[in-house]
DNA sequence: GCTTATTTCAAACGGGCGTTTGAAACGGCG
DNA sequence: CGCCGTTTCAAACGCCCGTTTGAAATAAGC
């Protein structure tokens, strides 16, 4: 009786329970969840949300099926952990560097506002530091952000849209400052096509092999991939915003 | 028995049996394929492939359950008739449309290659004209496609790159021309960088309203976002390639 | 008009799914 | 030690899945 309602809202032990008081009481438990959120990431990663089963997960992990509704209730708030634990810290870095670059230049005295290089970097820096620091984590959970951004399930799409609501925010003002001659509504447009070929990227490594000669040294290599990608995105992200009557004509013809 | 026979390579019946032959004949027949697969279509871009059972295509479709492997033999190959009934046409078209382009600047002695916002031009039109032309259908197979690039399911990415294969090389080509001055296998990734954001521009429609500030009119005008994606991605493509070097040092601090 | 091929249909098959259960095992503490 | 909150475990629940079956309905050909 007592573990229904446990089991009802489990994630509230360990919030609640122990907030970093003791380093290695219970690393039964944790070494549990981790196992769990560890076999998720890659397996979600792998072959999708809907086609990962919690049988596969707490197989490869080496727990019990009904470990993962214990510890995180559903298969969805399972998914949403698996997220939580890296976009959290990940947006927040980006955040966080953008604003110690925004300090620097105005500690310069610079009437200039920051470079859309700068800002790229501010977003790029903190996803490549994850990639590389964690052994092999961080690679499989960029490819499996990539993923969910294209993902039709309703809960993960607003999911998504929470979490990156903030750092979008930032992120689309400082764009603004950058580029005080482009439409604040076009800037939205093109950061909106930054994120998508980001995602894009660094989700697509099967894809990539068709369309770039393979040479395996660069497609495993994110850093060489985001060192390509940046300079195409701040290019066009300081195109020349085309008129309603423009010179091409774009599709004008059809 | 003997339909047992027929059920094991059903597709062969109408790619044999009538290719053109009579136009109001056996349309009871068409009615249940075609109606199978525009409701699939829409289906399958709602939910994605794995979330969308068969049982709710054939009730969508106003057809029996059975009549799905009758006709298409497996859900992985019904799917794969959702793509070849749209893509082939498409990429066929968009080939055309760049020899078209290129036979037009031979003729005019003009020494000088297509242009970037020409090459973009052959892959975007043929988008945007399937996307206007069907009453809704295109729209629907556009969002689909651009998920399906980013799904793990093997036997997609496989299809895919199978559709896509020779498109690609030709673009490829044409890219390199246009940029003499771009290694090619910077072309070659800059193109998967245009892939990227044009699917994932097609297929975001809701994650799109989370960041640019939404407009109805703009969000669901193919039209409007491409008009905005492709100076932006001719911009990208034609960027000065950044050394090892760099000057912006982009990620060496980290 | 009868025969034959094609298409539809209701029903069932075996299997995998997410989740729940209640008991067993574990671990810290009075 | 005995207690109790926490975690593990094997087993089962009900449900929905993709696919198959064989008969009924329909259309085509001679």
């Amino acid at each position: 009786m007592g573990q229904i309602g446990v089991q009802k809202i489990p994630i509230l032990h360990s919030v609640s329970g122990h907030p970093e008081v003791k380093p290695a009481e219970k690393t039964e438990a944790g070494d549990t969840k981790s196992r769990i959120l560890d076999a998720a990431e890659a397996l979600f990663m792998e072959h999708g949300f809907e086609a990962t089963s919690l049988r596969l997960i707490t197989t490869a992990a080496n727990v019990n099926l009904a470990a993962a509704n214990y510890h995180f209730g559903s298969k969805e708030e399972l998914f949403q952990a698996v997220f939580t634990r890296r976009l959290d810290p990940l947006n927040r870095d980006r955040v966080a560097r953008l604003t110690a670059y925004e300090a620097a230049a105005a500690a310069n005295n610079q009437a200039h506002p920051l470079t859309c290089e700068k800002i790229l970097s501010a977003m790029f820096i903190p996803a490549l530091t994850l990639a590389r620091d964690q052994e092999r984590g961080g690679q499989n959970f960029l490819r499996l952000l990539g993923r969910a951004y294209a993902d039709p399930a309703p809960f993960i799409r607003e999911f998504l849209s929470s979490q990156y609501a903030e750092m979008i925010a930032r992120f689309r003002a400082a764009f603004g400052r950058a580029l005080p001659h482009i439409p604040r509504e076009e800037v939205s447009w093109r950061l909106h096509f930054v994120m998508g070929a980001l995602s894009f990227t660094l989700a697509g490594t099967d894809v990539l092999k068709m369309i770039a000669h393979y040479h395996p040294d660069e497609v495993e290599n994110d850093e060489l991939l985001l060192k390509r990608l940046a300079p195409f995105l701040a290019a066009g992200l300081r195109a020349p915003v085309g008129s309603a009557t423009d010179e091409h004509q774009w599709f004008n013809e059809a």
